[in-house]
DNA sequence: AATTTTATTGCAAATAACTACAATAGCAGG
DNA sequence: CCTGCTATTGTAGTTATTTGCAATAAAATT
């Protein structure tokens, strides 16, 4: 795996380095999201030499290189985590559930779109806002901003 | 406009402020993407006492709300903008360009989704990484991690 | 109109995130 | 295996963003 993303790196003219590695493997066995800061200590531990600038720059870098997710998960902070698995965020407005919503629901719209653009597409990330079920319910009859947002 | 945007918060259980409504309407009147600190600018000639922090709460609030949308631009800052237009952005990896994509296209994944969640979705946002098709051409025949993350 | 409740603000301080620049180190080519 | 080119890092400083708390002020109630 690892050694795919090197070459991968390699071929469009960057290059693999042990911070960059560290920093990818962390997001690899933690699976789910971590905070820019929490990556940094534990990376601290591997590689001590570790500085908090690097994470923040790997961390974009591999963004837009689409190995890694940022996920704006309820508060204004981003978290990050492996593009493996891809997935996608449904937050409520109300309770703050936070809720996976697997790709695959999202696979069509995902071709579609390299038609009509043109554009390669090898990364995405989708956050909705909502209410869930229960909060639904518990103000049923308001009259939502959505209603003359979407047909 | 403004007016019905205060009364759904008053609705939801929250108040409208004179500093809400001048951030509401430098978004409004921008159209597109502003930095935080750009609207607290902005807003400081038209409120004086306006300060950053709460021009940070104000958006956090808003994006939570629905009423505004917290765009993840490229590096890894994020921008806000009024959702009254609602669309979504296509980054380049290579060269950077940032296209929008307008909502319609896809409306059909979002009815789907309320059906399957039961969540009633009022805001969303998608940031789509890829490579366009002048910085694609330069780069043929490369393989890409898409491969194995997309059936 | 006064009162009450509590959401919201401003202030100030603490964190978090980014950037420039010189030094380092991948990696491609000889 | 060396060498050169340049992407990447660390350092240190800057800027951006968040937070606690007391003060303020929306808006519902009387």
């Amino acid at each position: 795996m690892l050694d795919r993303l090197s070459e991968l790196l390699r071929q469009r003219g960057y290059r693999m380095t042990p911070q960059r590695l560290v920093i990818l493997n962390i997001l690899l066995q933690a699976g789910g999201h971590l905070s820019p800061l929490d990556i940094c200590h534990r990376a601290q531990s591997t590689l001590p030499g570790m500085t908090e600038a690097t994470v923040y720059r790997t961390l974009n870098f591999f963004t837009q290189q689409g190995f890694v997710l940022a996920a704006h998960v309820g508060n204004g902070q981003l978290m990050y985590e492996i593009a493996l698995r891809e997935h996608h965020h449904l937050i409520c407005r109300q309770c703050g559930a936070n809720h996976e919503i697997e790709h695959r629901f999202l696979e069509e719209l995902y071709r579609q779109f390299q038609e009509v653009t043109g554009f390669k597409i090898d990364g995405m990330h989708v956050t909705f806002f909502g209410l869930c079920p229960q909060c639904r319910t518990s103000r049923e009859g308001n009259k939502l901003l959505a209603d003359d947002r979407h047909a």
